[in-house]
DNA sequence: TTTGGCACTCAGGCAGAGCGAGTGCTAAAG
DNA sequence: CTTTAGCACTCGCTCTGCCTGAGTGCCAAA
């Protein structure tokens, strides 16, 4: 059944996905001998093509048109028959370059990460934001707004800066902002906020605690803060180049497509599923297991800061993406980000 | 030249026109007496349709289509035939809902403002954030991240909040940063940032200014921190509305607007002439001046915080809208954005 | 095992016919 | 003078049939 192709097999098969690739028509076994480096004459191709059809690597639309390769030829393409290489350098220039400018946040890292993505690829641009929970506590700040409203301001190690608004029952002074304030940042600096939010957790039992006011109030304050976390988000560039696509000329496609983007759940879920993974992961067509999004394909990526992942990145196109050339460059950028947020952070002191 | 309409040619174009926006075919005479409530044989009408063609308010595609409204027919209808009433009171409500849930900060209303647009009016609704100068300052705040960094947190009356991350030379105590923020937020409240902007560079002028070094250090660091706004941002809504839209069927013409949407400079622009305005102020095709959105038309409306005018928010669409039931919608998200601003507003002592 | 030859298939393009919606004009009716 | 019925005409759309060409599968020869 896994019976092995034979090297022929494989070199045919890599030729056929290549020019389909690159053109978007079905091949056929003519055109293939004379643009690709193949020295058979058609009909050896032919009864080539025939098997990998058997095999389930191509399909043929018609009877009288070229083959095209199906998800499992892809698949296989990309695992076995691709050989990345590292971008060249001059990209690698081109795409640091536009991370030159000083004083960048991290949101504006990451917008400007979707924004590279998409131009250098092509394709459409993803970059998902941390979730709150990976990310490592580094400061809180309380503003009062009024007597009624508190300003939660909250950073972690990497420079995410979350913003929430909390409505307070009982009046806080400044002095007690200012010991609560210190308080959180002494306690909690350097932990994750799952550890943040066990410690919460734990302190609210402890004797100590139940007989303060202040530190409960501390407590309470900074749960509700971190307590019901943005259910992630995705920066999504350059969707217009989808309409540049001809698999998907059909408007009822497109539809489908660019409403799936607008929902975005599927795409955070789908970048998720990279967030632990090493290197660059490729998801082929109904992989996804959304429907709507079949016939797309997702090149991801990891980037992480000094304490393990925080989010992936990646592009979205159809399945005939030119894998080649854009997993260097999700590549590339991913590393680019992580190192980045560690430079950040290691102006700290 | 400029020689009124008949009632009775009115009559018959604003029959052609929402029978136009209803079915998107172009109209001939024989459906307007059928369906629509004209008491004229087809033949009758023909004579009016050919004089309102013939002034520019109708065109045929060709010989034996039947009309469809040039976008000077739009204008006419827009502003002299189109009665708006009040929206419903049952939509009203509808709408009124999302905003139930407390804690919304402005951003999150804003999100759900763009939001709400579209999916009642079935277009693609747009939502400007509010520029930075047309705000009033209410609260700033430095928070020390490490030696060289500062994050500064600066809220407007309205309740927008923005980070800035700034690199400072020199060090700063927390004691400096305190007396620098109480400074500030007792010698900036209330004001407008054009006021605050001018008057940092009034004060930075003053002689006690120039010698008293932190005094120094808190204009230069709020100077920074307000300095480089954020150039206009739109929050937009239901792309995906524009694919289902029979006159951008074409692919190409597609790809012309959804870039436009992805490069925002232009709805910036269109927003932005709607700010000043009293009501709803309606752009049709061509006046947009920007070929790349020729065919659409905005429904636009500025909403205010308790100091004037803040932003625009609005739909997108194609020339064909369906002005009746979208300027409603419009006109009320508008207002009760304004009135959900200054509540926010109320709270505060 | 490879290759040339050959019959077969089928989508896409093109041309012509017919249809039908809609028009403009004219002449009669109100 | 206005409205309407009648009529010839226009022209885009659709359907049909035909042709072409790319591509296939198979077979027999190299």
């Amino acid at each position: 059944m896994a019976k092995a192709l034979t090297d022929r097999c494989q070199q045919i098969l890599e030729a056929i996905i290549e020019e389909y690739i690159a053109t978007a028509q079905p091949v056929g076994s003519k055109a293939l001998t004379q643009n690709q480096g193949i020295k058979l004459s058609p009909a050896s191709v032919r009864n080539v093509m025939a098997e990998l059809e058997e095999l389930g690597y191509l399909a043929s639309p018609h009877t009288s048109a070229g083959r095209i390769p199906t998800e499992k030829g892809y698949r296989f393409y990309v695992d076995t028959l691709l050989r990345v290489s590292d971008l060249d350098t001059r990209q690698q220039h081109q795409i640091e370059m536009k991370y030159r400018q000083q004083g960048l946040q991290m949101a504006d890292m990451l917008r400007e990460a979707s924004r590279t993505l998409s131009s250098f690829s092509h394709h459409t641009g993803l970059v998902m934001i941390p979730r709150l929970k990976v990310t490592v506590f580094r400061h809180i700040e309380f503003v009062k707004l009024s007597s009624r409203q508190l300003l939660v301001v909250f950073v972690t190690q990497s420079g995410l800066v979350q913003n929430k608004l909390v409505e307070i029952d009982e009046e806080l002074t400044q002095g007690d902002l200012e010991k609560i304030t210190n308080y959180l940042n002494q306690t909690m600096s350097g932990l994750s906020i799952q550890e943040v939010r066990a410690k919460i957790v734990a302190e609210m039992a402890h004797e100590k605690v139940l007989y303060d006011h202040l530190l409960r109030r501390a407590f309470t304050l900074s749960s509700a803060a971190l307590g019901d976390e943005a259910d992630g988000d995705v920066i999504i560039d350059g969707t217009s180049y989808f309409l540049e696509q001809p698999e998907f000329s059909d408007l009822q496609q497109m539809k489908r497509i660019v409403q799936a983007f607008e929902q975005k759940s599927m795409l955070v879920d789908l970048l998720d599923r990279g967030t632990d993974a090493q290197g660059v992961q490729v998801i082929i067509g109904s992989e996804t297991q959304y429907h709507e999004l079949s016939g797309c394909s997702l090149i991801t990526a990891a980037y992480s800061g000094r304490r393990g992942s925080l989010g992936t990145l990646g592009v979205i196109g159809p399945n005939r993406m030119p894998y080649a050339t854009i997993i260097p460059i999700v590549d590339y950028t991913a590393s680019l980000i992580s190192r980045l947020l560690d430079k950040e952070n290691d102006q700290e002191t």
